[in-house]
DNA sequence: GAGCTTATGGAACATCATTCCATAAGTATG
DNA sequence: CATACTTATGGAATGATGTTCCATAAGCTC
């Protein structure tokens, strides 16, 4: 008895062999199709005609398909970004294509909370320092101001991924889903709410893309002002 | 045969019954214990002497669970907060007890992100809000400065988190984490990195605390700033 | 006490990431 | 060409998870 392990007409290796790469894209490919939940090493080894087993020959763990996942569309977005206006307008231009990047892959801004930082990152970094040693930004505030618009980059990317996500977990457009928040804020008690009483309009017309520019062109804006921020240094 | 049910002794109704908010507070000490993968059904159950099943007549699943633990978190952290200071330091303050929190329940940025907005987050903006219109900030900038300064506090707070629960996740203390990537950073080639690697002796010895409160700094100097900014409303 | 509601908790279920392993195709070596 | 070794492969098993189901019992209302 026991085992009679495989049958015989088996395996006799795959004409296309898999590779690191087409698992990535496929990989891409479901979360883009199915969200968060869409990457199953199961739904990925169908889709590639294998079975789970073979992929981790490939990548080792779940996360480090994420992160590699993360990397490839940060490093192609990097890539297709060039710069050709004033350094504002530049870090204006990365911001906006790690928007849409994450605008157009909605795992990819909660994802990116949980990878670790990779080399395309750094890309992006070295990117953003370079334009504020161009705009002439003190040494003193390198490391606040870049840290600060990466968190703001990142955190906006987040949390539109979460809304997102939210939204069509429960099956409605962002119309509809943006249309009951606005709703509940303005019948908010005004004395106790007032301030979100008043932004229920804004929010139903709001934009979320021109809303991150211009919170971008306020940190900027705060960056350039001539003010000593107090250091650590 | 079939399945015998329950033995005799069986449940015997417990002396005192579950509460949503017993469980709730079982979940934060099981997630401040052991991380986001420490909260699970079992585990909780178990805590709590019951079986998984009790659990879901107080709570609807694990999703209204984390958003529940969440709000209490960030509403305990509202109730105590009190504001003395100018506006800009108020901000400061609600910022700074924010990333505390999130400091202190490292799972909680991470939550943040996945979870909907509830009526403790309301408040959070609502005193915010209350801020920025003591500050004489102009109405057409409400919305851009709201959602920055929220953006940028849950951006940092999910990155930190992150970072935190990787250097935890590799069984590294903070100050061998940052010393790895510091190094790393300084190794860089210097034609391709110069702005990360002139950041590389700052990262070691940065302090998160002290970073936010300037990238808050920085954002509402850019509020403040008497520059008109875009807006599509 | 009868009948209904509120809990309770253990077992069962489906699904997941991951590991294991028998196996075969390639590749180098003699 | 034959023999070893490496590189892949893919299916089956493992263990843990969230969730559902259900037999049961305690409280409550009449």
């Amino acid at each position: 008895m026991a085992k009679k392990a495989n049958a015989m007409g088996k395996s006799s290796r795959r004409e296309e062999s898999l590779s690191r790469e087409q698992i990535i894209q496929a990989a891409i490919a479901l979360l883009d199709e199915n969200g968060e939940e869409g990457l199953t090493f199961r739904a990925l080894s169908e889709r590639l005609a294998t079975g789970p087993g073979a992929l981790y020959w490939h990548v080792a763990n779940k996360n480090d398909l994420i992160t590699a996942a993360c990397d490839d569309l940060i490093g192609k977005t990097m890539r297709e970004t060039s710069l050709t206006g004033t350094p504002q307008e530049n870090i204006r231009v990365l911001g906006l294509a790690m928007f849409d990047a994450m605008d157009a892959h909605p795992w990819l801004g909660s994802a990116l909370m949980h990878a670790p930082q990779q080399s395309p990152m750094l890309h992006l970094v070295e990117r953003i320092g370079h334009q504020l040693c161009t705009m002439g930004v003190a040494k003193a505030k390198h490391w606040v101001a870049a840290s600060t618009l990466l968190n703001y980059i990142f955190g906006v990317g987040g949390r539109n991924a979460a809304n997102g996500q939210y939204a069509r977990a429960n099956g409605r457009d962002r119309a509809d889903f943006l249309e009951t928040i606005s709703t509940a804020w303005s019948q908010l008690d005004p004395n106790e709410y007032p301030f979100v009483r008043s932004l229920a309009a804004r929010l139903r017309s709001h934009d979320d893309r021109k809303d991150f520019a211009a919170g971008m062109g306020l940190i900027l804006q705060g960056i350039s002002s001539t003010e000593s921020l107090e250091t650590n240094a």
